[in-house]
DNA sequence: ACCTACGCTTACGTGCACGTCAACGGTAGT
DNA sequence: ACTACCGTTGACGTGCACGTAAGCGTAGGT
């Protein structure tokens, strides 16, 4: 169950210098043997989730601190809610983007509408 | 029914340069009143178009086709596909940034259980 | 022995979306 | 006349998310 920095790229569809900038961010954090990078199902979750939340436009280091919600273990009460006010202010964020979406879809309704309308006026 | 960019940029809370950026992109057409910017509803439209797009992180020249979608009178039948074609390319973006923002709350959810469940583990 | 494919680091370059001056002009109030 | 606030056009700066070499080492096939 091992992976090189080439089969994630491949999978994922992305390059290895963004593979090796996550790291850098410390999105990932794959075991060195050597020099060479070995990523294991950790990292492919954790670039699953990465590569979620760039398709939704959070900035990286957004999701840094999203990603890193799921290893923490913060024990501390202050931080914990911080953690659940922060996952409130993610819900909100999410949930505006559900209504962006659906305003966006109505739209693309009525473009389309008007488009195939005029295609047909065209015979 | 007329508005200053100082006004758009109150209401919409962004900045005047990025009005006058977005008029540089086409994306809003202000009436020039010497070289003072008019803005009419069809900018405060256009605008409010703009930022649903940058919400949803779509750049902004791909916003620009969109919203010239609205505007556009093809006419000719190959644009007209073209269009539809694009109508089709978005809806299916959307529709996975859906299905991301669904598994994200999920997450969030799961994220949300663990940390409850500390905080109560520490009474 | 040599090529091919894989891996690494360091570091400068790039495209986008503006931010941030600088330098200027018009108008309204005191 | 002076100040305050509105507007304008360059034009260089910035932060982010990588792209793109340069230069190097290693391991396997012919």
């Amino acid at each position: 169950m091992e992976w090189s920095i080439r089969d994630l790229a491949r999978e994922y569809d992305v390059t290895l210098r963004t593979i090796r900038h996550y790291e850098a961010l410390g999105l990932l954090t794959p075991e060195r043997r050597g020099q060479t990078r070995v990523f294991h199902n950790r990292d492919r979750i954790r670039l699953e989730l990465v590569l979620r939340g760039r398709r939704l436009g959070f900035p990286l280091d957004e999701i840094a601190r999203i990603v890193n919600m799921y290893d923490d273990r913060p024990g501390e009460e202050g931080q914990l809610r911080y953690l659940l006010d922060q996952i409130g202010v993610r819900r909100a964020e999410l949930a505006r983007m559900r209504e962006d979406i659906s305003r966006t879809e109505a739209d693309l309704d009525a473009v389309e509408a008007r488009c195939r309308e005029e295609l047909d006026r065209l015979r």
